[in-house]
DNA sequence: ATGAAAGCGCTAACAT
DNA sequence: ATGTTAGCGCTTTCAT
């Protein structure tokens, strides 16, 4: 490994000279600069980022933390953060959780000791005790936290007002919803927004509400006991995308056809949904943009620049395609 | 930030002792540990890891580079990968590439500079060149590299193969295929699969190949070029699943239903393979334990052992499902 | 069993 | 314009 000394004696010069050219602060002449070049390029030098992080401590790197890299929601955000990460000169340490307490404080330990210069955290578990000693800004995405945390997220009551408004509108007569965990504030929201709309209405009854995880599966399941019970259902919005799927899975296996039979709809935008037959409406979230919007907001944090805003809650939009009609 | 100093100067010792009941090496008498412990505690003193690398060049990070991790393949891939690196106390940097060869190049260099100690690599465009002068362990995954590089694949000659005599014992009697983009291996060798079995039989014609570029979008084009050119074809191997999924989209766009009229199989097995309508048959590649595999086999190689073994094929495995009759 | 001090590779303040 | 040197926080000889 080439250090800093070795290019210095080769070009015979200090170390002080070489760490100037390199970083472009300090005066140097031309021609040391030159020679200085020459030799960094010949011996393929690269100042140790390790070093650099002890002196300054900053670390040019931030921290990634979600529940599940496989979810495409997650994905998503993650391409993002690290799109925009990357070009700033940031690197991206991945830790995925499973949503479990216990990973998670662990991996906020490492990345503590690692210095990284900031978090991107999507927790539904983590308190404010639990980061309320941490150092490095700290950036929440899909939940507020207390305290002075910047936090993205989208509007998921109004989307969920948007998605049975449209249910609605097609001419459902007995809308369902499939809910997502009521330990994540998500669904709680969606839930809201579902029985902000409904739950004067009346046919609604409570049975109309399902308990599903999030996962595909349950969306399968939740779909077959609802079907079970009221067989006059006509619209299903489901909580998100995933269990939208699971749910058409459900109607199609059960000889019913989307969207003649049964309208359904999701939430969350995330790629499959286009493709699934019929393909998907749903509400979508800007994704992608809330990962470049974290990041940014999580940057600006770093640089120790005031927050231009706190708290960003973006908005949503229906799509509408052909699993209601 | 605390440092050993302090604990060491509020523990009464020398920061040589506090390092010592940290590592737990060198003699240190059980009171004296006990009182630095407890100081420990107390200051809620955590190591810089950064200082630590300094010294043993080790910075306990790995770097995981992918084409997309939007892709679920790649997902899942990354959380194998993830996993076992914290299971062994390391992290790992993600760098999402687009497999553009200057952002591989680049993401290797930062890589390099932050001292990674070992790097997993999926990419079709580095050649040896460009890695060869890197010091820190490096395995590749879903390709070989030349040069002393354990590698990670599947089998795909023989799943193509698989794939492919699947369809022909259901019946079909002119298979098409969609190839995923030659300039990657993995396409390369399920095209020559599929050629391996059909290439003799008296119906084949190089009309039944058609380019996709492993999106799914691909999928749905080649399918309707395809139909529209052969009208009997009765059957499909599709390059990979997310083209698959385009072909069940095609072919339902075309009024023709999967399986009745066309058979469906696709590659890959990732798990939206099985939330399709109908249930895509597929052949599936183990890829959540190549990430295990790759990581352990990283971390094997950055411990200095002579690898057991240094290219895994792992094998691949037909799974029956609805798409195929 | 414990401490003093050198050194990991670099930056930045201070000299020259 | 360039060099010297004191750290950054830690580990690790080498003394004691």
């Amino acid at each position: 490994m080439t250090t800093i000394r070795e290019v210095a004696k080769m070009a015979g010069v200090s170390v002080a000279t070489v760490s100037r050219v390199i970083n472009g602060n300090g005066k140097v002449k031309q021609a040391t600069e030159e020679k200085v070049r020459e030799i960094i390029k010949e011996l393929n030098y690269v100042p140790s980022a390790i070093a650099v992080s002890l002196n300054n401590k900053k670390s040019k790197t931030i921290g990634l933390m979600l529940p599940d890299i496989t979810n495409p929601f997650f994905a998503e955000l993650a391409k993002g953060v690290e799109e925009v990460a990357k070009e700033n000169g940031y690197t991206v340490i991945l830790c995925n959780t499973n949503g479990d307490l216990q990973s998670e404080l662990d991996h906020l330990q490492v990345l503590e000791q690692k210095y990284v210069d900031g978090i991107i955290l999507s927790s539904h578990t983590l308190s404010y005790s639990d980061v309320e000693h941490i150092a490095t800004p700290i950036v929440s995405i899909d939940r507020t936290l207390e305290g002075n945390f910047p936090s993205v997220t989208s509007n998921n009551f109004q989307g969920a007002v948007m998605a049975v408004r449209h249910l609605l509108e097609k001419g459902c007569k007995k809308i369902a919803h499939i809910s997502g965990p009521q330990s994540i504030r998500t669904a709680r929201l969606r839930l809201q927004g579902y029985l902000e709309v409904v739950g004067d209405l009346d046919w609604y009854t409570e049975a109309l509400v399902a308990d599903g995880d999030y996962e595909i599966k349950s969306g399968y399941e939740a779909t077959r006991t609802l079907l079970q019970m009221n067989r006059d259902i006509d619209g299903i919005f489901a909580g998100n995308d995933l269990m939208a799927v699971g749910c058409l899975k459900a109607i199609h296996s059960l000889g019913l056809h989307v969207p003649r039979d049964i309208s359904v709809i999701g939430f969350d935008g995330i790629n499959f949904s286009k493709i699934t037959i019929p393909e998907l409406s749903t509400i979508s979230q800007p994704i992608y943009d809330m990962g470049l919007l974290a990041t940014n907001t999580l940057l600006k944090a770093m640089e120790g620049q005031c927050y231009e805003q706190m708290v960003y809650e973006l908005d949503v939009q229906l799509i509408e395609r052909d699993s209601t009609k």
